[in-house]
DNA sequence: CGAAGGATTTTCT
DNA sequence: GAAAATCCTTCGT
């Protein structure tokens, strides 16, 4: 479980990147602004903005040195239903307050400025007591590439659960032609 | 329910 | 210039 700003996610679906040698990893091509969170310490908050309107979070982990983190893909939202439904005005339905990882960032709150907070502080993480009894494990969302083929089975998911993003393969984009 | 297009910024070629 | 760890709306089945 995870807290925010005035609201709690139960995650339910996550993504593993790690270091250099995964092709889907934004680490994958060295240190750049944006990522120089990853390299850290683990522990920490990797926050990135991507596709021109989306915050995306990362509990970062490894060493430091060795860039890696979990992509908090979804969950939900199990305190501060109200808060978290405030920000998300275009959610209809409780299941999809935090199903997506740029849903999930607005649920919490989560903003490009918290990029390398450390958890504890700001956010906080809680451990299940036990682990979680089935998951299911497969291909990664809307990753090109040879990061997004079956060699790097590193989603990982509640099977069942509603709150889960529904599976995408990688859409090519075309530019207005 | 699935497919398709637009919005919009960081990063790399 | 193009693609990207995405989401929302609209249209078709």
């Amino acid at each position: 479980m995870l807290h925010g700003r005035d609201a709690a996610v139960r995650l339910t679906e996550v993504e593993a990147y790690r270091g250099f040698a995964d092709p889907g990893s934004h680490a994958y091509r060295g240190k750049t602004r944006r990522n120089a969170t990853m390299f850290g310490p683990p522990g920490h908050l990797y926050v990135y903005f991507t596709y021109g309107m989306h915050v995306c979070a990362n509990i970062v982990c490894g060493p430091e040195g060795e860039p890696g983190g979990v992509l908090l893909r979804a969950g939900e939202i199990v305190e501060g239903r109200e808060a978290a439904r405030a920000r998300r005005v275009t959610s209809r339905s409780d299941a999809d307050l935090a199903r997506g990882p740029g849903r999930l960032g607005v649920a919490l709150g989560i903003q490009l400025s918290d990029d390398g907070s450390r958890l504890g502080e700001l956010y906080r993480l809680e451990l299940a007591p036990h682990p979680v009894p089935r998951f299911e494990q497969g291909p990664r969302t809307g990753v090109s590439g040879p990061g997004g083929s079956d060699e790097y089975p590193w989603r990982f998911w509640i099977p069942g659960d509603p709150t889960v993003s529904p599976y995408k393969r990688n859409t090519p984009k075309r530019r207005t032609p």
